[in-house]
DNA sequence: TCAATATTCAACCAATTAGTTGAATAAAGA
DNA sequence: TCTTTATTCAACTAATTGGTTGAATATTGA
């Protein structure tokens, strides 16, 4: 599995178990069952978001016998931040271009007052 | 509708029909059929779209007769931002550390030759 | 008043999701 | 070899999603 993919990594993240594998996984790599422990769903419940997580490559495996090791991939946060920021920072100066205009507008009425 | 929380805010940016018509909204206000116009789905389909931007609060309304007039609300980018921004950062902490622990390495190594 | 316009609501459908349980597979350890 | 452990696969269910069409509602304008 591996698609980083906007679509998908945004997908992945909107699920709040799934957000909390991702912090779990700032711990350090990690086998499924340990991952799974604290979560009060079924082990399969887990696995399944774990396979939606790589399958926007945010989470890679690493086999070692019969234990599976997973990891955190940050590389698809890339392209989302990317989205994300490029918004905000348009928003950011649409709002900024307001309050300048509102604070002229201020000016104007002060001067008309005096 | 208004939620602001994070799990309808991703989940609502990770249908590309959906960031589409966030972008078009960047052009200001528009009415319903406007916005729906170059989309190849039906009003209704879009209608639903701007509807669960409206339940992530990223999208408001503004009725005017028989007219809506939609805009997009920035605001729960906010917190979008903040957690991808914040596992970034502690990625990108943590492979600069694996970065300097491969350049000592290589220094050691480097000093043993000479 | 009546027809056209703007929009949503309701019902439906197919595909997907998030969970379950039970069985299969593979490796480890006694 | 036999049992236990780690994990996935398969089948099922209930809820949700993304789309459709057709009808309802509300407003506008002739």
């Amino acid at each position: 599995m591996h698609a980083a993919n906007l679509d998908a990594t945004l997908l992945a993240l909107s699920d709040p178990t799934r957000r909390a594998i991702i912090a779990r996984l700032e711990q350090g790599e990690m086998r499924v069952t340990d991952l799974a422990a604290p979560f009060d769903m079924s082990l399969n419940a887990v696995s399944k978001h774990i396979k939606t997580l790589e399958s926007a490559d945010l989470v890679v495996r690493r086999k070692v016998g019969r234990e599976h090791f997973l990891s955190f991939n940050p590389a698809p946060l890339d392209e989302a931040s990317r989205w994300i920021e490029e918004k905000r920072r348009f928003w950011a100066g649409r709002l900024d271009a307001l309050e300048r205009a509102l604070t002229e507008d201020d000016n104007r009425k002060k001067r008309r007052k005096t």
